[in-house]
DNA sequence: AAGTGGTCTAGACCACGTT
DNA sequence: ACGTGGTCTAGACCACTTT
């Protein structure tokens, strides 16, 4: 009941690129292959394929195959955005600082803002970094982050790469939510934005999980002169 | 060349839809009504109806037939939201002002909001209107119709209903822009909002299209305390 | 040259909602 | 009850691209 087989086949790929178990650029099974693996017609198969080339998850080649997608840098920046790259694309110098960075287990402040329902404590990340454009601060940073799911490992590249570019590159995420709203600088951000207290800033929380486990939250705080989120879309989808 | 028959098909039914002769509601040809018009089998009509379907431009209903869809105050909403409902979601009580509104061809300013490449004059609706919530300034809206696509005899309504909630029921859009800052209020805003100049506002414009048809230009600006703009997201799609 | 995906056919049965 | 769309089959030919 419920399910077609072409959606079945469908989400049955699906899975298996969200899970990693088939990352970008590896070739999916041909169509002459998943009619016999699940005993349909050559339609059955084609229609889930050109689900899934439509909207983005595959790519499909003439006498190639059909392959998993290459990044989705491009289609998740739009959404997610990576600010060095951001920041390159406007063609200036971009410079990151690391201001603070802390382990800890997670406190009841943490999962609420990582929106944990549970009352057991994890192993958190908690740090603080700037983002710089032609040397002047461009944004700030406040970043908790799920250390179940990042491992230790990569802590310390956070001295050099920020944590959301590493994040990008590394860790899968299945949903996400964007909370955009505008505020004073306040003091201690003005400091450290080099703008005064009441100066108008752009403030962007984004919280991103992997299935059902949040992965992490993060706070970006931009002066409002020096940032404009652009998104450009179509109706449903 | 170039084209297969149901692509074909498919950017008949939609220019039809987008041009306005058939409008929100009206039954679309049956299926086999569009077999014996194009001279093709019941497949390919089905590849086109689905996939007009799945963008959301049409809706088929069993036993009924495909119907063009009304515009969506539901999907949309995530997207393109709607103030007054937004605002009788956390349940406190709508109000609304028409602050201005004039009726002119439009300046070439007018034409780059649009983002109107050509140089030639279009009849355009400039209108500023107020967004009250429990009696409080709520959001300042400035706005710009195109008058070749918005029908005269819609404006006498701007009296009275939002422009922004009846284009969203009325008008169809295939792609739309936001774009979001955050500034200070500055003198003549601070004074329609109630609030000092510098407090920070979050600042949204947003323009939409029907097809190759710019169809408004807006820009929102909310007292930063009064609003958030949150969105939730998986990739790809 | 060979094999992939892209398209299309002429049927079929079924689920479902309108009548 | 009926007729719509939803799904599926077992073929077919073609265009393209990689080998």
């Amino acid at each position: 009941m419920g399910e077609s087989l072409h959606q079945r086949i469908r989400s049955d790929i699906e899975a298996r690129i969200l899970s990693g178990a088939w990352g970008p650029g590896d070739r999916i099974p041909y169509e002459h292959e998943l009619m016999e693996q699940y005993g349909c017609s050559r339609m059955t198969v084609s229609k889930a394929l050109s689900g899934l080339a439509e909207t983005g998850l595959i790519e499909r080649r003439r006498r190639a195959g059909s392959f998993v997608a290459r990044p989705l840098a491009q289609s998740a920046v739009l959404q997610i955005p990576d600010i060095p790259a951001e920041i390159a694309a406007r063609g200036d110098a971009y410079g990151y600082e690391l201001l603070s960075c802390t382990r800890r287990r997670s406190t009841k402040l943490d999962r609420d803002r990582l929106r944990m329902d549970g009352r057991r404590a994890i192993p958190v990340l908690d740090l603080c970094c700037r983002h710089r454009a032609r040397g002047e601060p461009f944004a700030l940073e406040e970043r908790l982050m799920n250390l179940a799911i990042v491992p230790e490992e990569a802590v310390k590249a956070f001295d050099t790469i920020p944590p959301g570019t590493w994040l990008l590159h590394h860790v899968p995420w299945t949903e996400a939510e964007n909370r955009i709203s505008a505020g004073p600088a306040g003091p201690a951000k003005a400091k450290l934005l080099g703008v005064s207290p009441d100066t108008a800033c752009l403030v962007v929380e984004r919280r991103t999980w992997r299935g059902p486990d949040p992965v992490t939250f993060v706070r970006l705080t931009y002066p409002g002169h020096l940032y404009e989120l652009v998104a450009r879309f179509t109706p449903t989808r």
